[in-house]
Parts: structure tokens; C-alpha cells; sequence
DNA sequence: ATTGTATATTTCCAAATGGAACTTGTTTAT
DNA sequence: ATAAACAAGTTCCATTTGGAAATATACAAT
């Protein structure tokens, strides 16, 4: 996934963590090679499509050349027509890859268990089916990582009286304290990213990207199966 | 994933797609329930974080309530100390998740195997290490992915005669057609996305991204272990 | 030349994943 | 009020995943 996985996407991120660990090795203090790591959410490319795609591809320092960037990431960058949603799945990837291993490492935790601890952490009392449909993952896989959260003592979860099916989630103090612990390492490398950018533009990424999630609200989750009549080698 | 699982998670996802199919269900068209998916990159919260990333959260649009957006994903989006990397991940598993179940279900093929499809389709020639680090898919499942493309005659992998080690990697004629066939999907989705912008926030979303882009061959790739001396349960 | 290190890819295997079926409880419709 | 439909959560199980070791090749240094 994850994704996102970037896959989201996917799920991405990554990907689903979709995505997991050590394909992402960036040396920076050993200063030597740097590899870049990126998953879950590919989009296809071709140079040649609606000009306001490619009105952007290139721009902004897209480094036309050396920059760190392999020639194959770097073409998927600058020279596709899916550049947003590449661009969207690459970040949130370059972010989500280091933090989730961090705390795969730090906490043992893996990627669905951290998510229900910080889904909590922000809106506690919620349900697993809150959880699923704010990360994507579905909702055995949560269900699971519950379990062994109530095990581990990080969270409780008791029954609902008004609604006997809805299994009402809280931290435990353990659970608010690794949440609290672990919370300023995301915020600080988000902080990091958003460095190269200036108040200004921050704010305006900001409002874009908001705009972008609003709209989506209307964006189909599934795509019809083959709504051209163009022969398909299915069915 | 998936995300970018969001992604992946992320799920996408995600992200992975992370994040694969059915957890998505905006019945767009019966317009019933809507039900948003989500996975891979999740990122943590607490209304309390430095001015420069709250200034952001609840402005354009922000649905102060009512969005078709239910509670806890609204929260993530507009209440949250990580805003950019969660609405990043959030995005692209809006992306990743039905055009990567559009792919399976329409060609049968597995993400990491349609990304081996349209990286070629975009750069051919390549090596499966490049697929990888432009993908952030393991070697060992694009390794997988490449075999049963060259068994399904979509790919061809020759060894390169200059390093024995490396296989190039090339489009069929077939392989070509599918890339092609599908293509227009994948774009005619993030046009689709994009419509909630005009032609001058396009270009401005896109200038910001890339500068994000360019400056993350400055993130590393890996944090720390644990780098403040804070007392640590782990050893 | 020869040993040691690095790289591209594949194989192995324990673990995670997620679709589908199932259980329990609630709502809707007749 | 009774049946059908729906929803939350769990369990089953076949498949996928990805870390680690193995393999094969190339490059570097003594």
C-alpha cells in the first residue's frame, strides 16, 4: 500500500508500509551513496498528453539533470504526465518509509498497530471501523493489531452498551504515553520537509492541497470495468 | 499500501495499495453511503504543534463540519500537526486505490507488476535495480513480478553483455499495447483530480511539489535509533 | 594475480496480508 | 413482529510479502 501504499498508494504508501523497511538508505552522514526508496502508488507516463499536465513538467528546478535523483526516478518525476499523483505517492513515501521504520524499531510496533495508537491519540473512544476508513487498511488487518494492543496493555477496548456490535476504543495510559513519546519525531520531520518552503508557500500548499481533498469527496473509489466498448481481452 | 498504502497505507499506500481494493466503496453513482478508504502513510496528531504547520489546518474550505467525510478522517485532515504529509498520503490512496483495482481486475495483474509495465513504458530499457528505486518495491517482489511478465510474453529481459550481472528489461509489443490501452486511465483520473484547480493553482501545486522533491535528496533515509537520551525501554 | 568488497538478481521461508465467510447484534420493511 | 438486509468485528486460509541468505558477476586494492 501503501502506498499510500505510496500506496496509499497503499499503500502507499506502502505504501502499505505496503513498504516496509531497508530499501530506502540514504547515508547522510556517512555521506556516500544514496539510494532513493519509493513504493505503492506508480503512475504511468508518457511525454505526450493534455497540456496542462505537462505545463508543469520540468519547472521549479526539476533538475534537468544531476540531482540525486536516478535517471529512472528522475523521468517519473519531471517527465509524466501523472506528475501529481507520482509527486504525492514519492513524498508521502520519502516520509512515511523512515518514520514507520523508526518506530518498527523503536517500539516494535508495526505499521497497522501504530496507526491505531496515533488514530487514538487524536480522537480517542473511536471505533476499528473509524480507523479503517481513515487509513485504508482494511479491517481484519486492525482488528488484529487491536488484539495485540489490548495485549500489550496500550489500549482498552470495552463494548458499547448503546450499540452492543461497536467495541468502543481508548488509550491506556501507556498507550497516551508512546503516543506523546513518539508523536514530536513525525511532527519534526514534517517540520523538515516543510523547510524548503517559506510561510507563504506553505500556506499555499496548504489551501491547494486542501482544495484537492474537499473536491475529492466526489471522486469515484472504483473505476467501472470496462466502460469503453474497446475489445478487452477480459470476459 | 499503500498506500502510500495512504497507503499505502496506503495504504496507499496503500498504501500499498498496500490498501487494495474493497475498502473503498463511494457508491458515486447509486449515491448512497460513502465510505472513504485510506491507508499507508498515516501520520500522528495533537492540536498543539508549532504555528507553522497549525496556521494551515482548518482554513480552505477545511469543512469546519458536514463534507461527507466522516469524523476521524476530518480530523486527520484538518486537525492535524503532520497536515501535509497526512492529506499526501490521503491523496494518493484516493488515487492509488481504483486505478490499481481497475488494473487488476482488468488485465489481472498484481501493482508491482503493472509498475514493471509502465516504467518500462516510460523508460525502456531498464534494470530491475532501477525499477526498485524508482518504485520503493523490493528487488525480491519485482524479481517475481518480471518473471511472470516474461512468462505472459509482456517483457523481455536480456543479459546486458557489458555486466553480466544486470538484465535489461524491455516491452513486448504486447507489453507496449497494454501500457497504451491503459495509460489514459491513469491520466484521465489525475485530470479528473485536478479539475478542482484552475490553470494558475496547477502550476503553483506543481512548483511546490517539485521544490518538496528536489530538497528530499536532502531527507535521510533512516532515523536514528534513538538519538535523545530519553529513557528507553528498548535494550 | 588474488583477496575482499560491492552490486544485480534470485531463492528461501516465516510472517503478514486481505478477501471471504462467519458471528453477533441492529435496523428496515412488510 | 418477523423476516430480510445491514453493520461491526472476528476467524479462516490461500496468497503475497519482504528480510535474509545465496548466487553470480564486477570492481578495487594490495
Amino acid at each position: 500500500m501503501e502506498l499510500v501504499y505510496l500506496t496509499m498508494i497503499g499503500h502507499s504508501d506502502a505504501v502499505k508500509s505496503i513498504l516496509k523497511s531497508g530499501f530506502l538508505e540514504m547515508r547522510s552522514r556517512q555521506g556516500r551513496r544514496v539510494r532513493d526508496g519509493f513504493a505503492s502508488g506508480e503512475t504511468p507516463d508518457r511525454p505526450n498528453v493534455a497540456a496542462s499536465s505537462l505545463a508543469c513538467v520540468g519547472e521549479a528546478g526539476g533538475p534537468s539533470s544531476a540531482s540525486g535523483l536516478d535517471a529512472m526516478t528522475a523521468a517519473k518525476l519531471w517527465e509524466n504526465p501523472c506528475w501529481l499523483t507520482y509527486r504525492l505517492n514519492y513524498l508521502a513515501l520519502r516520509y512515511n518509509v523512515p518514520l514507520y521504520n523508526w518506530v518498527e524499531r523503536t517500539y516494535g510496533l508495526s505499521r497497522p498497530e501504530y496507526v491505531v495508537i496515533y488514530s487514538l491519540g487524536l480522537k480517542d473512544g473511536a471505533l476499528a471501523r473509524d480507523i479503517a476508513s481513515s487509513s485504508g487498511f482494511p479491517q481484519n488487518t486492525l482488528s488484529r493489531a487491536i488484539q495485540k494492543l489490548v495485549g500489550l496493555g496500550m489500549i482498552e477496548r470495552t463494548a458499547d452498551d448503546a450499540d452492543r456490535r461497536c467495541n468502543v476504543l481508548r488509550l491506556t495510559k501507556e498507550g497516551r504515553a508512546l503516543f506523546e513519546q513518539s508523536l514530536p519525531r513525525f511532527v519534526d520531520f514534517e517540520q523538515m520537509m516543510l523547510e524548503a518552503l517559506d510561510e507563504d508557500e506553505r500556506k499555499t500548499l496548504s489551501a491547494l492541497m486542501a482544495k484537492l481533498v474537499v473536491a475529492s469527496t466526489g471522486w469515484p473509489g472504483r473505476i467501472d470495468p470496462e466502460e469503453n466498448s474497446q475489445e478487452k481481452s477480459e470476459r
